[in-house]
Formats: structure tokens, C-alpha cells, sequence
DNA sequence: GCAATGTATGAAATCGATTACATCTGATTC
DNA sequence: GAATCAGATGTAATCGATTTCATACATTGC
């Protein structure tokens, strides 16, 4: 078998037109049937694959959606990732993947060389300019940034966070702390603001450690929190790999979660709940995300594709997190010497 | 501003013809120094971005390279993947992921319609039709198959298995279980073979319960190891995640770790040292591995474009495992009522 | 029996770059 | 001053598909 055939090698080999090979590839039911079967022998015989390169020129599109996510190896994306494969893969799309900190030309280039269709963007720190100069359908997800001009998908971050505060709340709780998420971005402020403003509401002593989504950050915090003289008795923190950090901190420095310190988490990453002890959380429906996200972008896609105009203009959307209650949090104990 | 600009725009602001053009953007030292200036000017008047889709057509090359994994949403992999971007990214190559469990069609299209130069191929498990009928550079990463023909990069997994069960056996184990990765993969057949071949060498009692990487098959095994008449005071998982489901059966079940029994993971994933107990395991260098994958198809790839035409045949490259001793196993407990 | 319509097919233009080859200019050599 | 050469640039072919337009033929209606 020598080189890959190419259209021109089937067409004459069935005895047509490279016009009627495409054709019986691309819209069987424009030839007649004699001929199809013809040409479909031909492509068998020759194991013809199409161009994609060819094709792509030529019809001026990619096929082809690009992720781009500040840091791949973040567990977080995993299951974000499979979610658009999978949908991008059952319309026949292929699925690029970048991270998004590469720099500012290549990421330009990026949006801009044809070889993709659209875009997914997982991060909110791009510089605008760059993201806006893009020509491409567009999908913020997760993250975004305001002066992104694209629909955002993602989950109410201040809502969230107040559902945590609302179930420390109600377990009696009444000094709390967050460990925050990293000071420049959005998911980590949002979910800040959000257990200020519920934490006031309910009446609760509020303390916030910056911090970050990391392991590190969230020992570092538990560090912190144990050298304080009144400790609160109750911690939310920005990412469940931050709260796992905490607790296996606090946990080595001798105290006890939850009756030292309930601990809430935010993702519901698949460990959590067989951690130990087994991680009250805020879930983030991260397949959901991925599948919806996906499925806005190759609606926009296609729209663009068969010439609505007005689709890259499509609404923000947002997804509901879910409280889940596992062991890490607990009702708070009783200050000793205090009445029972 | 109109549609994108294509490069006769360029030329004909520039004064040259398409090829002066395209001879200043590719390799400026052909054209003259006044001449290079008068195109880069109006690159940037007109915003001009190559087409890849007509370049790679007229090359044919891709610049870009495909990642095929079994299951993108396992933790696993995110490292790998970020080192191959990062490595694909520094000579401009793109990066393309797919999931490899996506049907043989669609699967078969991927390594032929000429949108990738090359593959790092992480699954084990595909027909080798389909594999060894891809006309690309391949490289296989972490699982193989002995069917294919391309070369591998991974660790022995025999030896690494053999640690372990070397860690145990100094410990002073004696009775000893694996729990196996599942029984159609590589990594897991070898890993059992190693633990069996160690077990035997250090005269050892070994059990193995069938299993498979997740949380899951490690709480059963838990759960079945908890049933036994005479429990085996050690375990090897065939993963991270299965040991971390043992583990965490065991403690909820009252067992504690590692008194009761020890644990060894495999893989060490970014909580194995936040876990509580801090896990004991086989680490894999995955940026290395993704690193070296990238090296190498690069390599291939440029050999490939450069005409060199044994560069497929490399040899397979071994990576260092290493055990990582941390709380999750110590030596047996005595047994009650047995001399001191 | 003839115009009108529809269906199947082919020829050739096209997508947007790269590159082989031709041409032109000016410098170098003898 | 002619011959030679190198360097810069342009012309046109090329990559491999899709798609417009034209054409050939069969079918339908009157």
C-alpha cells in the first residue's frame, strides 16, 4: 500500500468525477444509487480517508472546538474535558486543548488560524483584548470576566457559597472563617462576597484568610487558623482541595474534624466523599457544565455555519450547585465552661 | 473591519506578490531588509493570521499532535497531558484529545484525515488493526500493547510492584493481598505479576482480589479483605485511588491504618500526601513521562518531515519508578496472644 | 411530438497558503 | 566590457477537497 489515496484516485478507480465522489460521500441521495455503490466499493478498495485540511479550506470551517484552561493538570477540568469530547465527538467535532497561559501571541493565534470553530474558555484572566479579538463563537465557562463580549455557563458562585454558610449557620455556628480563593480571580471573590453577605445576614463573626484552591494554601490556612486565640469553630473554603489541605493539617496538629472544626469544601471532587472524614461540600455539577457548554457552543457553531447572525449573542446560563452533607461538619462544641 | 484578511491583502498593501509575503513571514533572511519592513507593516494593518487549515493543506503537516486517552476525566492523566502541551506548545505544534473508547470509525479517522502528525497513545486496548493502519508517527505512553508496532515510554511496572512489595516484606509482612487493576489491562496484569514474582521471592504468603483502578473496586476489596478468616496485614493496590478506597472502608469499618493494616498505593496522585494516613505508594514521574512522550513524537515528527525514515523505530524508553514511604503502612501488629 | 421540468453527472473554479521555476538587477571576476 | 553569479522578487503550479455552473438525458404534461 503506498501513499493514502486521495479523492482523485477513488473517483477514477469507480470510473467518475471527483464531483460525484464527494458527493456520494457528503449527500448520498444526490447520485444515483448504481453510482453510489460504485464509489463506495472504490473508497473500500483504496481505504480512502478524506482531507481534512482539504476540506476545511475549502468549506471554511475546522471542525473542531478549542478548550483552553489555565492549568490542565488541575483535577478539577478532568471531567469538564470528557463532557465536551464526548458531545463534540457525537457531531463529529475534534477537540483542541491549550492551556491558556502560553502567551499572548500564540494565544491569539490560537482563535485566529482557522483551525478551530469556537471556543471554549475556562479562564477569566485573559487579557480582553486578546479574547475580544477573537473572531470565533465563544463560550465562558466556570470562570469569566465582564469584559468578555460571550455568554457565560456556570453556577451561582455567591449563591453557593451562602448555601454553605446557611448549613454551618443552622448547625450553630456562630464564628466562622473562609479560606478564599486566589485575590485576582473571579470564582474565588464571588464565593467570598457571597459568605461576607450571608455570614452578615445571619449574624455570624466573619473572618477571611486569603488563600487559594490549592492543598498548600489550605494547610497553610489551618496553620493560621490554629494559632489564633479564639479559633472559629467552623471553616468554608474555596475548593475542596483547598479543605483537604486544611483538615489534613489540622488533623496532624492534633485536633479533630468535626468536633474541633467543621470544614466545608467547594467542588465535590470525586474524593471527597471518601475522605476522611468524608467532605461536606458544595457540588459543582462539572459534567453538566461541560456537556452544556459544549452543546452552546456547537449550537452557536452551526448557527454561524447556516447564517443566523444572532446567536453568538445567547444569554448567560446558570447551573445550581447542591449542599452536600457528609462528616466534616458537625455542631459546634460547647466552649468549655460554658452552660450546657 | 471586514473579514479576516487573507495573505493577498497583505501583499497587494504591501506592494509585493503572495510569495514575497510569505517568504518575510517564514524566513525573513530571503527577502530584503526594506522589503521585510514594508510586510510587517501591513501584517499589522491588516491583522493578518495565517490560514492554517490552506498551510497545512499545501505541507502537509498538521503542526499539531493527537493525545488518546481512555478516560480524559481520570486524575491521572492531567499531568501528562499539561507536560505534552507544554512541550507540543514551545515548537508550535497544537494539541488534539480524544477519548480512545469513541468507536473504531471515528477512531480510525483520527490517525488519517491528516489533522494530526503524530500520536501519544495512552490506551492499550485498541484493536491493532486499527493502531498499526494509522500512517503516523505513534508513540505509546504508560499502557502498551505488544501488537503495536511503536516504540513505549513508561516504568517497568514488574519492578515497581516489586518495591512495594520489598517495602512490606522489610516491614515484616508476611501474609500479604493485592488488589488488581482490571483484568484486560497491561498495567494491571504486571503489576500482579511483579507483586506475585516479589511475594514469592521473599518467601511471603500473597492473596490478590481482582479489582480495577477506582474508588471504588478499593472499598470492595475492603469489604471482601474485611470478611476474611485470617487477614492479610498488608495491601497493595494496583492504584492510588483503589488504595485510598480501601483505606477509607477500612477506617469506616472500624480498621485502623496502618496498624491493622497496611496500605502501598501506585501512581502517587497530588492527595496521596494529604490523605489521612499520608499514603505510602509507587510514584510515577508523570510530567516526566509526558515530557519524554512529547520529546519523542516531536522528534519523530519533525524526522518524518525532515526525511529521515527510521525514526519510527526508536527503542522503548524505561522511566524510574519510586517508592514514596510516607503513614500508610508500618510494621504488622503482633498477633494476639504470639510471643513478644 | 414538443416544450418544460427534473435528475445525474462532469468540468472547472475555488478555498489560501507554499514553493519550483523564471526573471531581473547589480556586483564580481578576468 | 563580457561573462558569471548571487540575491531578491514575481508567476504560476500545487496541495485535495467542495461547489457552481453547464450539460446530457429521461420524464412529464399537453
Amino acid at each position: 500500500m503506498r501513499a493514502r489515496a486521495r479523492i482523485k484516485d477513488v473517483a477514477s478507480l469507480a470510473g467518475v468525477s471527483t464531483a460525484t465522489v464527494s458527493r456520494a460521500l457528503s449527500s448520498p441521495d444526490t447520485v444515483g444509487p448504481a453510482t453510489r455503490e460504485k464509489v463506495m466499493e472504490a473508497v473500500k478498495a483504496t481505504g480512502y480517508r478524506i482531507n481534512a485540511a482539504a476540506r476545511d479550506l475549502r468549506q471554511r470551517r475546522a471542525r473542531s472546538i478549542l478548550i483552553l484552561a489555565p492549568d490542565l493538570s488541575n483535577t478539577f477540568f478532568g471531567k469538564i474535558f470528557a463532557a465536551i469530547q464526548e458531545e463534540a465527538s457525537d457531531v463529529g467535532l475534534t477537540v483542541q486543548i491549550s492551556d491558556s497561559r502560553i502567551g499572548r501571541d500564540r494565544l491569539l493565534s490560537l482563535g485566529y488560524d482557522g483551525r478551530a470553530d469556537g471556543i471554549v474558555l475556562l479562564d477569566g484572566g485573559i487579557d480582553p483584548e486578546v479574547v475580544n479579538g477573537w473572531k470565533l463563537p465563544l463560550v465562558q465557562l466556570s470562570e469569566w470576566n465582564d469584559e468578555y463580549r460571550a455568554p457565560r455557563l456556570g453556577i451561582d458562585n455567591r449563591a453557593a457559597a451562602r448555601l454553605a454558610v446557611d448549613h454551618l449557620a443552622d448547625l450553630g455556628h456562630r464564628d466562622i472563617l473562609h479560606v478564599s480563593g486566589p485575590g485576582e480571580n473571579v470564582l474565588g471573590v464571588e464565593r467570598q462576597e457571597g459568605f461576607l453577605m450571608a455570614a452578615a445576614d445571619r449574624g455570624m463573626t466573619a473572618t477571611v484568610f486569603p488563600g487559594a484552591f490549592t492543598l498548600e494554601a489550605g494547610a497553610q490556612a489551618a496553620r493560621h487558623w490554629a494559632a489564633l486565640a479564639t479559633r472559629p469553630t467552623a471553616v468554608f473554603c474555596a475548593s475542596d482541595e483547598c479543605a483537604l489541605g486544611f483538615i489534613s493539617e489540622c488533623v496532624h496538629a492534633g485536633f479533630d474534624v468535626p468536633s474541633d472544626v467543621s470544614v466545608v469544601g467547594f467542588d465535590d471532587i470525586d474524593f471527597a466523599d471518601r475522605f476522611l472524614p468524608a467532605l461536606t461540600t458544595i457540588r459543582q455539577p462539572r459534567a453538566d457544565m461541560g456537556r452544556a457548554a459544549a452543546a452552546r457552543i456547537i449550537q452557536m457553531v452551526e448557527g454561524r455555519a447556516a447564517g443566523s447572525d444572532n446567536v453568538d449573542a445567547l444569554p448567560t446560563e446558570r447551573l445550581e450547585p447542591a449542599l452536600i452533607i457528609r462528616s466534616s461538619t458537625g455542631t459546634p462544641k460547647r466552649k468549655p465552661g460554658a452552660p450546657a
